[in-house]
DNA sequence: AAGATAATCGCAAACGATTGCAAGGTTCCG
DNA sequence: CGGAACCTTGCAATCGTTTGCGATTATCTT
C-alpha cells in the first residue's frame, strides 16, 4: 500500500538500516549514498511510519491535554498557546474534554497511556479520588497540571509539575477593588469547591475582606458553565436583595450573571457590579464591557508543554516545578462606586494587593485601564 | 519497563497468541483460560500497547480535526461535537491549528499522514492550491470537509465529503430581514474570499439584494478574526457615513466590529444595526445582543467525525457524502426598523427566504425569537 | 472402538521502522 | 609493504502486538 522504507532501500540499492540512516542524518554515511536514498526517497514521496518508528523508540511524539471543555474559551486559548508549543516542538496534540467528570477523565488518561503518551497536561485532576492520583503518578508520564490550589502545599497534587495564574493574588485584587469602591454586601459566585483555581481565587477575594474587618461575603459553589451560573443568579438575585455586587470565579460564569441579570431586570453597574476572572476577549464587548482580572492564558498553555518537553528530556524522576503566572486588574465599565463612599486612596489598595498575600511568588499586579497588553511568564 | 503482553501470557501460562485472543474476546478461547489471562492482566496492570497493535493493524485510532484556529468560538463547538463523536468510537482527536495558511497546513496534513491518521476533518481546505489539494486526495485518507461552496459545484472540492451549514439560505435570509426593516445601504463585512462558507454566505446575501432589485451592497473581505473586523470597521465606519446596517459574515466578525463601533460612539441599533451569523453562545449578551444566523455547530462536528467513520468502514473509494445543515435566524436587539418604511409582511420574506434560493437542500429556516431549540441534521 | 469433527492452543511470520555489532574497504603511517 | 585506524555499509535483533496455520486434545458419530 504505502511506500515503506524498503521499497526506498531496495530502490536506491541499498539496505534498509543504510536508508534509515540517510533519512535521519545520522554520522557514518557517504555523502552520495545519503543524497541517492534522499533523491529515490522524494521521488517516491516516502513519508516514514511514525507508528513504527514509536514502537521502536518508545516515543509517540504526541502529548496529551485534558481539560474540562473546550468551549471554554478559556481553555481554547490555552489550547491554543499548548498547541504552538507542541507543534513547535514536533509533536502533536491530543484533545480530550473531561467535563471535570473523574470516571470519564480516568478512561481518557488510560487511553493516552495505552497510546504511549509522551506526556499530559491536565487542567481536570481535582475531582480524582487519592487512589486515581496515586494511579496517574505512578503512570512514571510528565504531568503538568493547569489546577493547583496555591493555599494548600500539603496537598498531594503538589508532586506534581504545575503551570497555573496567581489566583490567590487574582482574588484578592478583585477583593479589595470591591472594597475600595464602597462595595459591603457583594455576593461570591463560582466554580467546583474541589477546583483549585476557583479555591484560591476565594481564598484570596474573602482575605481581602477579613483583613480590612469586614463581614465575610456569601459564596456559592456551582459549575463554572454559563448555564450553571445562569441558574445560580437567578435564585440568587431574588433571594438577596440588597447585594450591590458580585464577583464571579470566571469570566464565563460572570456572563452568565449578566445574562440573568437582563432577565430580571437588574442594570450593570447601576444596580449591581460585577467583576470576573480571566480577561476573555469577549469580555471586552459584553453588555457592558466586562471589569475583570486578566491572565495570560495562551502563555499558560506554551509554558505547560514547555515545561513537559523539559521533563522528557531528561529522564528518570524530576523535581516538580510550579510556574506561577502574573495577574492584573482590568477596569472596564461593570463596577461603580457606592453613593456616600469616601473616594480610597487607591495606592494602599494595591499595596495590600501586593503585599498581602501570604506567598512571595506574587505577581505584578497593576491596574491596566483597558488596552491589554502583552504579559512576560513569571518564572 | 512497562508490562507487556509477554507478561501476561507467562505469568499465566500461556502463549502470547492466546493471551492476545483471550484479551480481545475472540472466539476458539476455553472459558477458564480467558478468565485466567483477564485476572493476570488485571492484577498486573496490563494496558495494550497501542502503538504495536496499530503497527499490525494499520489503524492509529485517532482522527485529526485541522480548523483555523481553536480560539474562534465556533470551531470550539465544533471540536468539542468532533471530539465527543469520536471519544464515542474509541478514537481520540488530534487538533491543529493551520491559521488559514496553506503551507502549515500541509506540513500538518503531512504529519497526520505519517502517523497513519484513520481520517480528517477539514476546514481550511480552501486556500489550498490545486496541485496540494491532488496530493491531499491522493493520501487516500478518508477526508471530511467543513467548508465548501454550495455555489461552486464544479469545484474539485467537491469530490470530497462534507458537513456544511446551508450558507446560502443563511446569507440570503439575513439580507431579506435588513431589506424588510428597511436598510438599503448596508455593509457586508466578512472573511476570506477563498472561504467557501463565506463566499455562499455573500453570494445569498447578494442575491437577496438583486432579486429585490436593490442596489448591491458593498462587501468588504479580510480576516475572520476579532482583531480584523475591528480594524475594518473602523474605516469604513468613518469613510460610509450613511450606512445603516453592517451584515457580518459571522459573529465574531460582529464582535470586532461592534468594538469598533462602540469606541466610534456609533450606536447599536439607533446609528446602525448589526446582523451576525452562527450564533455563539456570547451573542447573547454581547452589547446588544446580538441577531444572528444560526447554525447547529456541536453537531456539525459531530456530522464529520460520523461520516468519516462510515467512509472507514467500508474501505474501497467511496461516493463523496454532502450533508447540508439547516440554519435560522435568531432575533436580538442588534437591529432597528428605518423610521418611514413600510412595515413589509414578514410571511413574503420567509417565502423568499425559501423558495428563492437555488437549490433543494434548502433547510428550514424559521424565525425564531430567542430561546435556541436543538436542530435535527439535514441529510 | 475407531475415525471424523470440532474446540483449543502454540508457532512463527508479519507490521515498519531503529540500532548494536561486525564485515568489508580505504587510507595512513611507520 | 603490512597492519592499524577509520569510514561505510549490511546483518540481524528488537520493539509489542496480531493472525494464519498447523498441532494437539477432546468430543462425537456410527
Amino acid at each position: 500500500m504505502a511506500i515503506t522504507l524498503k521499497d526506498v532501500a531496495r530502490e536506491a540499492g541499498v539496505n534498509v538500516s543504510t536508508a534509515s540512516r540517510a533519512l535521519n542524518n545520522s554520522f557514518g554515511i557517504h555523502v552520495d549514498t545519503r543524497k541517492r536514498v534522499l533523491e529515490v526517497a522524494e521521488r517516491l514521496k516516502y513519508r516514514t511510519n511514525q507508528v513504527a518508528r514509536g514502537l521502536v523508540t518508545g516515543q509517540s511524539h504526541s502529548i496529551g491535554l485534558v481539560i474540562s471543555d473546550i468551549r471554554n474559551p478559556f481553555f481554547a486559548e490555552v489550547a491554543r498557546g499548548a498547541e504552538d508549543a507542541a507543534f513547535h516542538a514536533g509533536r502533536d496534540l491530543v484533545l480530550c474534554n473531561s467535563d471535570l467528570n473523574a470516571e470519564k477523565q480516568m478512561r481518557y488518561l488510560d487511553w493516552l497511556l495505552a497510546k504511549r503518551i509522551d506526556g499530559i497536561v491536565i487542567n481536570s485532576v481535582a475531582p480524582l479520588s487519592p487512589a486515581q492520583q496515586d494511579q496517574l503518578w505512578s503512570a512514571g508520564v510528565p504531568i503538568v497540571l493547569l489546577n493547583l490550589s496555591l493555599a494548600h502545599r500539603r496537598s498531594p497534587l503538589w508532586r506534581f509539575s504545575a503551570a497555573i495564574a496567581d489566583n490567590l493574588a487574582g482574588g484578592e485584587i478583585a477583593g479589595n477593588y470591591l472594597i475600595d469602591l464602597g462595595h459591603a454586601h457583594v455576593l461570591h459566585v463560582t466554580g467546583p469547591r474541589t477546583h483549585g483555581n476557583f479555591a484560591d481565587r476565594t481564598i484570596g477575594f474573602l482575605n481581602a475582606f477579613q483583613r480590612r474587618g469586614l463581614p465575610r461575603p456569601r459564596v456559592v459553589y456551582g459549575e463554572h458553565t454559563f448555564g450553571a451560573a445562569y441558574q445560580v443568579a437567578m435564585q440568587h438575585l431574588e433571594a438577596d436583595r440588597n447585594m450591590t455586587a458580585i464577583f464571579a470565579g470566571n469570566d464565563v460564569i460572570a456572563f452568565g450573571c449578566m445574562r440573568a441579570m437582563m432577565e430580571k431586570g437588574v442594570r450593570i453597574p447601576e444596580d449591581v457590579s460585577i467583576v470576573g476572572f480571566d480577561n476573555l476577549e469577549m469580555s471586552q464587548i459584553s453588555s457592558p464591557p466586562l471589569t475583570t482580572i486578566d491572565q495570560p492564558k495562551y502563555e499558560t498553555g506554551k509554558a505547560a508543554v514547555e515545561m513537559l518537553l523539559s521533563m522528557m528530556a531528561k529522564d528518570g524522576p524530576h523535581e516538580p516545578e510550579h510556574r506561577i503566572i502574573g495577574v492584573r486588574l482590568i477596569e472596564r465599565e461593570s463596577c461603580r462606586r457606592i453613593a456616600g463612599t469616601a473616594v480610597q486612596d487607591r495606592r494602599s489598595a494595591k499595596h495590600l494587593a501586593r503585599d498581602g498575600s501570604s506567598h512571595s511568588l506574587s505577581a505584578a499586579n497593576k491596574s491596566v485601564r483597558d488596552k491589554p497588553r502583552k504579559h512576560s511568564v513569571k518564572e
